[in-house]
DNA sequence: CCAATTATAGATATTATAAATCTATTATAT
DNA sequence: ATATAATAGATTTATAATATCTATAATTGG
């Protein structure tokens, strides 16, 4: 029962990536790797799933790498926890006892109230 | 990111406890295992743990099984979790940021809420 | 005491998934 | 053309959950 490290490196990625934004410049994912200390081609498909979910860009290439997308500052924590591990059910039921299952009910509450907590941060909570 | 199978098959065998309590007899986890269709090896070593949290209680040899405790109404889902998976953090964050990271703390507040849900449902609030 | 029943413990095996690496390929700037 | 940088796919490694197996200890009833 865990967050992903791929979703940690990501976050730590963004609020890095964020904190230079100022120079608005692109980031290659050397930059990255060596302030996080993960390797670069592991953070770098962690972050390819980032881009696929529109959230930063990036450009191949000598003076390439990734760049924040203008709309950061809306994206929510949650957003990156489901870009990186996908939409998850905290509990998988191995019974079927239909709908009205009271332990089922239960920790979809539970998860209704983790994720909406993750999605009221946003990314810019993080870093203000 | 999920509970584990241990924890499901252990709150299912305890509803049924629930439900079959009126007769306050013992119940074998032969009974539980054909109920759940889980084997008995594996849920006997399951509901060990919640013996030892003293949420039932066991005894051994014929007619011995598994009975509840006087005070199963006040058992939390949160207690059962807790007695099967151990205290868990949601996260592990790779990096020390120290206290103040806000990463840390957004999980942190997230896994809180989920906490405090299982902790105010009831086992018997999953069976009325 | 004996036989049957039942929980527990410890060792081990199995499976699943996450984490990480490696290699090759594609794109871009100079 | 060359160096730089992201991406994709295959593969390996590590770890944890799940499950089984075997042996042992406790209890009941004859």
């Amino acid at each position: 029962m865990k967050f992903s490290k791929a979703t940690d490196y990501a976050l730590h990625a963004l609020v890095y990536m964020i904190h230079r934004d100022g120079e608005r410049t692109k980031i290659p994912v050397q930059d990255l790797s060596l302030a996080l200390n993960v390797s670069t081609t592991y953070l770098s498909k962690v972050l390819t799933r980032i881009v696929k979910a529109n959230y930063i860009s990036s450009t191949s290439g000598a003076k390439g790498g990734y760049r924040l997308q203008q709309n950061w500052e809306n994206v929510s924590v949650y957003d990156i926890v489901v870009a990186i591990d996908g939409v998850q059910t905290l509990f998988e039921d191995s019974f079927d006892h239909g709908e009205e299952c009271r332990i089922q009910a239960a920790m979809m509450e539970a998860q209704e109230n983790l994720i909406s907590t993750l999605k009221n941060k946003r990314l810019k909570d993080l870093t203000v």
